[in-house]
RNA sequence: GGCCCGAUGGCGGAGUGGUUACGCAGAGGACUGCAAAUCCUUGCACGCCGGUUCGAUUCCGGCUCGGGCCUCCA
C-alpha cells in the first residue's frame, strides 16, 4: 500500500488509482533553453523513483507516466535572438543534454514526452472550448482565462482572489477584465515564432500546454500530478481551472505531489539568481551520477535541500562502504557478477518504508541493516542473501551495487599487475623486510590503490 | 501585506502522547610491525512561552527565527 502526501489535501493519502492496469502520472518537465542544474534534477529524480515504486506495486506495465518538454516560451525565444539562431536550435540543444544529464542519473525516460510544439492542434482546441462555454475571452489579440467565471480557483494553493490581487508584483495588462486573469493564448509579430489560430497568429500561454497534453495524452482526469514546489501557484492553479472548466467539472488530478527546492544556503538555486551547480559540471569533477543520485535522495523529497560538499562527499561514502558489503559477500568474482544478474527480491522493510510517502530515511536505515548483514552473518549462505536483499532493494530507487566493484577491479588488475604486487610485499613482509614492504604500498599509493591486510590476506581498493 | 511550509545532537536526517531511529564525524577498546578496513563499547538534541494531560519533542495557542509562493522558476 502506497502513501503519498496530496498537497490539494493537505494529508497523507493512501494511493487508490482509478485504474490499476493504466495508472497516469504526468510531471512538469523541463523548458529547454539551458543547461539543467541540480535543483532541476531533483524532480526528476523524485518521480523516477516514484515511478519505479508504482511499477513495482502494481506492474512493469501497469504505469503510463508523462513529463513534457516546454520547447516554445518567451526565455526560448530571447535565447534564440541573442545566438541569432532559430529557436529550435536553441530547444534541441538544450533537450538532448537534459536526456544525457538525466541518463548519467539513472532517471528513466518517461514513456511519453510530449513537445509543445507537437500540441498546438489540442491546445487551440482546448481555448476554442473554454471561450465557448464563457470561461475565457478574446482582448486585443489575447485570449484570457476569467478567473472569477470560476468559483473553485484557487483551492490548491489556498488563496482567494482578493489575497491574490492584493499582493500582486506586477502591472495587470489594460485588456484583462480582472487582474487575476491569465493567458491562454498570445499574439506573435511576424519576426517571433507563432502559429496560425481563430485569434490570429499566436502561441499558447504556458500553463495550457500542460493541460491540453495531458487531456490528449492521458485523459481527463489522472491519478497523479506532479512538479516543484514552485508550480503550485500559479501553474497547477490554473491547469486546474483549464481542465476542470473545459471538462464539465471533472477533477485534473487525483493525487497531486510536489517535491521541495535545492537551495543554497540562504536562498534556492535557480538560474535567474545566477547560483547553479549542474549535473554537468558536478559528472566533469569526477562524481559519480549514482552518488548524486543519492545525494538528491538524501532527504524526503518534500523537504528543502541545501546542496552542499559534505551531502555528496556523504552519498560518496555511504555508496562505497554499500558496494564493499556487496562485494565482500561473495567469494569471487564470478560470484559478484553471477549476482548481479540475478537479484534477490527487495526487503520488504525497505518497501514498506518507500511506500510510505517515500520514506528514504528510514528505507537507508534498512539498507544499513542489510548492509550490516552482509558483512557480518555468520554462514556464508546468509552473507550472501543479505547481499542480493541489499542490491535488490538499493534497484527499487533506480540504483544498483556491484558495477562499481567490478570496474575497480578490472582496472587494477589490468594496469598494474596488483597481484604480483601483494606478493612480492608478501614476500618481503615474510623476510621482515619492512621497508621493501612499505615502499610497495607507497608506490600503490600513489597510483590511487590502498592495500589493506586482513586476516585471510591483502586486498586492496581504490582510493 | 496575504497564503503556505519548516525549526530534532558537531553534521545529515527519521519518528513518536510515556525506553528519542539510522548514517557520518568524535571518544575508548579489539585486531595490526604501522596503517586502512572491520568489529565491540560509548558521549551528544527535540527553537522560546503558555495550555491540555498522570505524562509532550510529539496535541492546541502565542512568539521568535528560517524558507517558499504571490512575476519566469523544479
Amino acid at each position: 500500500m502506497i502513501r503519498l502526501y496530496d498537497t490539494l489535501a493537505r494529508e497523507k493519502r493512501a494511493f487508490v488509482p482509478a485504474d490499476p492496469n493504466r495508472i497516469t502520472m504526468y510531471v512538469c518537465g523541463p523548458t529547454v533553453y539551458g543547461r539543467a542544474h541540480i535543483g532541476n534534477a531533483r524532480p526528476a529524480v523524485v518521480f523516477d523513483t516514484l515511478a519505479r515504486l508504482i511499477r513495482h506495486e502494481f506492474g512493469p506495465d501497469s504505469l503510463v507516466y508523462a513529463r513534457n518538454v516546454t520547447d516554445v516560451d518567451d526565455k526560448i525565444i530571447a535565447a534564440a535572438e541573442a545566438e541569432g539562431v532559430g529557436p529550435a536550435v536553441i530547444t534541441e540543444r538544450y533537450e538532448r543534454f537534459y536526456i544525457e544529464d538525466m541518463g548519467a542519473l539513472g532517471v528513466t525516460p518517461p514513456d511519453i514526452a510530449p513537445h509543445a510544439t507537437q500540441e498546438i492542434c489540442p491546445m487551440v482546441a482546448m481555448i476554442e472550448r473554454l471561450v465557448e462555454l464563457g470561461y475565457a475571452y478574446e482582448a486585443e489579440g489575447h485570449v484570457l482565462f476569467s478567473v472569477p467565471s470560476d468559483s473553485d480557483y484557487g483551492s490548491l494553493s489556498r488563496r482567494d482572489r482578493d489575497a491574490m490581487v492584493a499582493g500582486a508584483r506586477v502591472e495587470v495588462a489594460p485588456y484583462k477584465r480582472d487582474p487575476a486573469d491569465f493567458v491562454l493564448w498570445k499574439p506573435s509579430g511576424e519576426a517571433v515564432i507563432g502559429w496560425e489560430s481563430p485569434w490570429g497568429r499566436g502561441r499558447p500561454g504556458w500553463h495550457v500546454e500542460c493541460s491540453a497534453m495531458i487531456e490528449r495524452h492521458l485523459g481527463e482526469t489522472i491519478d497523479i500530478h506532479g512538479g516543484g514546489l514552485d508550480l503550485i501557484f500559479p501553474h497547477h492553479e490554473n491547469e486546474i481551472a483549464q481542465s476542470r472548466c473545459a471538462h464539465g467539472g471533472a477533477p485534473l488530478a487525483r493525487y497531486w505531489v510536489h517535491n521541495g527546492f535545492v537551495d543554497m544556503g540562504a536562498e534556492k538555486m535557480s538560474k535567474s539568481l545566477g547560483n547553479i551547480v549542474t549535473p554537468a559540471e558536478l559528472l566533469a569533477q569526477g562524481h559519480r551520477g549514482e552518488t548524486l543520485r543519492l545525494a538528491l535522495l538524501s532527504a524526503h523529497y518534500r523537504s528543502p535541500m541545501p546542496w552542499t560538499e559534505d551531502r555528496i562527499a556523504s552519498a560518496a561514502q555511504t555508496l562505497d562502504s554499500w558496494e564493499r558489503s556487496f562485494g565482500g559477500a561473495f567469494e569471487t568474482l564470478v560470484d559478484v557478477k553471477e549476482a548481479m544478474f540475478h537479484p534477490g527480491r527487495p526487503n520488504p522493510e525497505a518497501v514498506a518504508a518507500l511506500s510510505d510517502d517515500l520514506n528514504v530515511a528510514n528505507f537507508f536505515a534498512v539498507l544499513h541493516r542489510l548492509a550490516d548483514e552482509a558483512r557480518n552473518a555468520a554462514t556464508a549462505t546468509a552473507k550472501v542473501d543479505s547481499a542480493k536483499e541489499l542490491d535488490a532493494s538499493i534497484r527499487l530507487i533506480g540504483m544498483e551495487l556491484g558495477h562499481e566493484y567490478l570496474k575497480k577491479l578490472d582496472e587494477v588488475v589490468d594496469e598494474i599487475g596488483i597481484d604480483q604486487k601483494i606478493a612480492e610485499r608478501a614476500e618481503a613482509k615474510k623476510n621482515r623486510d619492512f621497508a621493501a614492504a612499505d615502499h610497495i604500498r607507497d608506490e600503490l599509493k600513489a597510483a590511487g590503490i590502498v592495500l589493506e591486510d586482513e586476516p585471510g590476506g591483502t586486498t586492496w581498493r581504490r582510493e
